[in-house]
DNA sequence: GCGCTAATTGCAATATTATTGCATTTAGCC
DNA sequence: GGCTAAATGCAATAATATTGCAATTAGCGC
């Protein structure tokens, strides 16, 4: 919920602003990742007007707080869906419908700092995104018949 | 080796030109990943000048052959340092030096295809990039007499 | 080695994405 | 309501990326 990205900002001291709440509430309605440019034209359609500047900082303060991720595969930010999940948050993205997952498993993160560790490696951040078929368009490939 | 590249190269029909050649041997001499830009202004130092499209053109062709990798964390390209070895190629990136090391693990993968799965995602690649601190600087932050 | 042709590169224009400094506005406080 | 630091808008510019088309070149047969 919004509410609580909201009620983040205010505990750290930032001011609950107009064009925080807008970019909060596009990215809350969107079913994947947008660019700055993608944020500003969808509120321009409601008529609200955000310049794209401003869009850039505020995705930096929120990605800084991790109410927010950028999705590195396609370029474009999400509003973090597992807040309070420990471990490093990653994604599945769709490669045909572009939807996006997003999960966090200590476990996945221990393979991997176990596996670097091996190689003299300290990890302090996995960033992770895998691409394949969700359940749905895996289901649909499979033919109107399927299972 | 570049000379591997370069028989890729030949044995998929693509031409061993000029501007193929410098850039694999600029990625092959670089400590960090390089951008396209960055590429073109280490030939120039040379005295040789490429077109920055002509090595937009030739990264995506090297990446689409898996010759070179683009690190999305930096937003440049490295020349793939195991081009034999199964498995998806990931990153491990020092946060204080840059360096970066390449490495691959089939159980990794088979790790990240097991979460999806259970979350009814069927993989199909991953990317993974970690960051931390390598070998080198790690030890360098326990001070001189360090283990 | 010479010419031929498809593949490759260069060029110019333009689109997209991102950053900076400074003036203006506004949220949250009294 | 007025005050002030924080946040936003604005303008300029930098950095990154793409497109279509003309010029060049690698690799082929001879």
């Amino acid at each position: 919920m919004i509410q609580d990205s909201i009620r983040i900002l205010q505990a750290r001291g930032y001011k609950i602003t107009q064009p925080r709440k807008q970019v909060l509430e596009v990215l809350q309605g969107a079913q994947k990742p947008l660019s700055p440019y993608d944020i500003q034209g969808l509120l321009q359609k409601q008529g609200k007007y955000v310049n794209h500047v401003t869009i850039y900082r505020i995705l930096d303060l929120f990605c800084s707080l991790n109410l927010t991720h950028r999705v590195l595969s396609s370029g474009g930010f999400v509003k973090c869906a597992i807040e309070s999940k420990e471990g490093c948050h990653r994604f599945m993205v769709c490669s045909r419908c572009g939807a996006l997952q997003e999960f966090a498993d200590e476990e996945l993160c221990r393979d991997e700092n176990r596996f670097a560790q091996n190689l003299g490696f300290h990890t302090e951040y996995h960033l992770s995104e895998s691409s394949g078929l969700c359940a749905n368009c895996h289901k649909k490939s499979e033919g109107p018949e399927g299972v």
